[in-house]
DNA sequence: CCTCGACTACACTGATCTGTGAACCGCCCC
DNA sequence: GGGGCGGTTCACAGATCAGTGTAGTCGAGG
């Protein structure tokens, strides 16, 4: 799936992905992107032909990587219940380079139309989430339609608690809820 | 602790808590504000100083709706369990009108810079939930230090989930864990 | 009467924004 | 050896950004 990306389009989007997460998406300018990665602002419109496509170039980039870890993670384990709290492992090593919180919920803050090509990354990445979540408690015989997506919930709420409420313990705190809550759902 | 405001300044600051919430905070210039409100770009300039302390007028305004809201719901209750969870049945109702999730979330985001007056606002609204989380739940006798942080998680989570994820549910199902942990650790 | 506060009108700065046009260069591959 | 491709340089468009200066209007209150 990994587009093979010229030099200079792999520059751009390392440095355009770096500031967007650090400053925002409104707040990093073409220009500057084009600078701090070594390149012309020629070039940076001839690879990606826009900036909502840059966003969402670095959408899918981050999303990509997110999700081979998660997955690397899930297929770690044959426990069904330790599979499907897998995301919550990956979670408290992910946060330690994500200072910022969670980058498409980040996004999601700053792209308002509806119709931008970077809210369709950020539907996938959640919908991907809350179905793993699903499929694995599945798996571990727990059907109950509300436990998924109450994961998802304990999930962003601890990436987002970390960063805005500047609470370094949610991503732990979370796990154990998570846990809890599927370990009771399996006792019934 | 609402300071009186002048009829420009008050159509300026709701006006501008409409477009910074539904668009994003830099995707709104002042002259949209000022020409929203019907009012010139010198009263809003004279009113509020910056464009960054707008900003910040328009956090704390909606901190304080929220806040009474919150307050009132605690208030109103006497059993404790259900004053801890009492922040729970507001956000149900008032994620009607909070299409976009957390605006203080979605503010953090678009707020790099960790001096702007706005950062003030949002780090104490997180605050305030997580110490009330802490107070009630201890009145109730649970002294468990992650449970607060765990009901915190929780109702992030629900804000981002609904918006971002696009799952309506989110805050019920979110309510039902919350009580499900206090629940549990209540029985032991 | 006179001042003060809220507000208007409007021009203007200087920076920054996304995006384009056109000419050009070197390298690799057919 | 010719063409396409990745990339360069530079100039430029047109909009929008936050923020200021100046001059003046109107009503309420001392």
């Amino acid at each position: 799936m990994t587009t093979t990306l010229t030099p200079g389009a792999r520059r751009i989007l390392e440095v355009a992905s770096e500031l967007f997460y650090a400053r925002g998406i409104h707040a990093v300018g073409v220009d500057t992107i084009a600078a701090e990665s070594g390149v012309t602002k020629r070039t940076l419109y001839d690879r990606f032909g826009s900036k909502d496509e840059l966003v969402a170039a670095y959408l899918r980039a981050r999303d990509e990587r997110w999700r081979e870890r998660v997955t690397a993670a899930v297929e770690a384990e044959t426990d069904p219940v330790r599979r499907a709290l897998a995301p919550f492992a990956v979670l408290e090593s992910w946060m330690v380079d994500a200072e910022r919180g969670c980058a498409f919920v980040n996004a999601y803050a700053e792209l308002d139309r509806a119709d931008h090509p970077g809210r369709a990354v950020i539907d996938d990445e959640k919908r991907w989430l809350r179905e793993l979540f699903a499929t694995e408690l599945a798996r571990a015989g727990l059907t109950d339609p509300d436990l998924a997506l109450q994961l998802l919930v304990l999930h962003e709420g601890a990436m987002v608690a970390y960063a805005a409420a500047a609470t370094p313990d949610a991503p732990r705190v979370a796990t154990a809820a998570a846990r809890a809550l599927v370990e009771s759902a399996a006792r019934s």
